[in-house]
DNA sequence: GTCAATTCACATGAAAGAGACCACGGTCTAGTG
DNA sequence: CTAGACCGTGGTCTCTTTCATGTGAATTGACGA
């Protein structure tokens, strides 16, 4: 393959527009965090009392995606470990996520995880979950210094698992004597903590941060920020960050959207040869970002789910205007007569499509036909020009013959 | 024409089952000295 | 005698089924003007 090592040779003598790529990877943390100070210092002055070794109230902030929740914690994590460094005291920060698969998004695994973090290895699976709470408060006990339990995306985990966890957890400050805890709950959804159970819920957010979206103006100033580590001066031309900001501000005030923009518009550029990252760039990466997203939500999804939104394609592409759940579950139990997978019953249908409705895959909103019942009316949400490119994945996926 | 009752076609909730995965402890088996 | 294979038990987790209950407005039919 003389070519293609000739292809080699010049990819790595071509200068990179790129000179450093790690500002966009979503574990960056910036030198300075812009426009969010007044939340920063808000969070500060409520954990602080951890540094005399009084218990701080425990904290919980709301925010949108992409509004720097998740970078300002971590920042005031970061300071306030070394602060209690130089003064000699012992803190243990603990930072978790609660929605990563198969790490904490479940009661079980988010204890094994603490009593991992914490220096105890626990099966992945197996115990009882009071055995793992045992675990977890002796070693929350033998810790012997404050703990900042700081757990992201805490609405996933009590969507799924019920409130029962945060209760258990706050009732370890009860049973230790020696070490404290103080929790710091993050969360994109402003109505989840109204579901509570009042005592968990008065517990819990004894303080309240609240960090609005950023509006145009603010995004364009981190942009800026990681676009002069990013790239080299002159890289992108005149206008784009303004576009990238303008579009992501209208969306709902999302800085990490905006930073993905900007990065994949810069690496399509850099593929097709050029130099220069222009408006034009933006626009494919709007679309590449989009397109990405559907064609990998789709190629995830299990068989089950898979059948059923096929069932939707194919509604959609012989008729213009909405399906109804009924139609939608006729044909899939034809489907599956035809490819031999064993058909769901109406009921986790009907769960399936919301979770569709939930990726925004499709569009489903409950009406009454009056007479004629309720029931969801679909939208396939999937620009025209990829639905046969979605529905040839889901063949060959389902492995269906037309 | 008006109004309440009816009715449809599902939505939504709760509970419980199936099957995959895993740890643990006991028992069996084969290899070693 | 001992290390490792194997098995049964008991646990979680995910997906699913079963059973029960809820729901919003078009339609119906009784009623009065």
């Amino acid at each position: 393959m003389a070519e293609l090592s000739e292809f080699f040779k010049s990819y790595v003598q071509k200068e990179s527009i790129f000179t450093d790529k790690s500002v966009f990877l979503s574990s960056y943390l910036p030198e300075t965090i812009h426009h969010r100070d007044t939340q920063i210092n808000q969070i500060a002055q409520i954990l602080a009392p951890i540094l005399r070794k009084e218990k701080p109230s425990n904290l919980f902030i709301y925010g949108k995606t992409g509004t720097g929740k998740t970078l300002s914690i971590k920042h005031v994590i970061k300071e306030i470990t070394a602060a209690s460094n130089e003064t000699g005291l012992q803190i243990r920060a603990v930072y978790i996520n609660c929605k990563l698969k198969r790490v904490a998004d479940t009661e079980y695994r988010l204890l094994a995880q603490l009593s991992r973090e914490f220096g105890k290895e626990l099966p992945s699976t197996g115990l009882p979950t009071d055995e793992v709470y045992r675990v977890f408060f002796n070693a929350v006990d033998q810790q012997e210094c404050p703990i900042l339990l700081v757990l992201d995306e805490i609405d996933q985990l009590i969507k799924k698992t019920g409130d029962s966890v945060l209760y258990n957890l706050l009732r370890a400050n009860d049973e230790s004597a020696k070490s404290f805890m103080a929790i710091v709950g993050l969360s994109n959804d402003m109505v989840f903590i109204d579901n509570l159970d009042p005592r968990v819920r008065s517990s819990l957010s004894e303080e309240e941060i609240i960090f609005p979206p950023y509006n145009a103006f603010q995004i364009q100033d981190i942009l800026k920020q990681r676009i002069s580590i990013a790239f080299k001066e002159g890289v992108l031309e005149q206008g784009t960050i303004e576009k990238c900001s303008a579009y992501s501000a209208r969306e709902h005030g999302d800085a990490r959207r905006a930073i993905e923009l900007i990065r994949v518009a810069a690496e399509l550029a850099e593929r097709t040869g050029t130099q220069k990252v222009t408006l034009k760039h933006i626009d494919q990466a709007e679309e590449k970002i989009e397109r990405d997203r559907i064609s990998d939500i789709v190629a995830n999804q299990p068989k089950q789910s898979q059948c059923i939104l096929y069932s939707i394609v194919s509604l959609s592409i012989t008729r213009k205007g909405p399906m109804f759940t009924g139609e939608i579950y006729g044909l899939y139990r034809n489907l599956c007569s035809k490819t031999g997978l064993r058909p769901l019953t109406q009921r986790r249908v009907s769960d399936v499509l919301s979770e569709l409705d939930l990726f925004g895959i499709i569009n489903a909103k409950i009406i009454s036909k009056g007479r004629y019942g309720r029931t969801r009316e679909v939208f396939l949400n999937i620009p025209e020009v990829s639905t046969h490119s979605i529905k040839e994945t889901l063949l060959k996926s389902l492995d269906i013959r037309e």
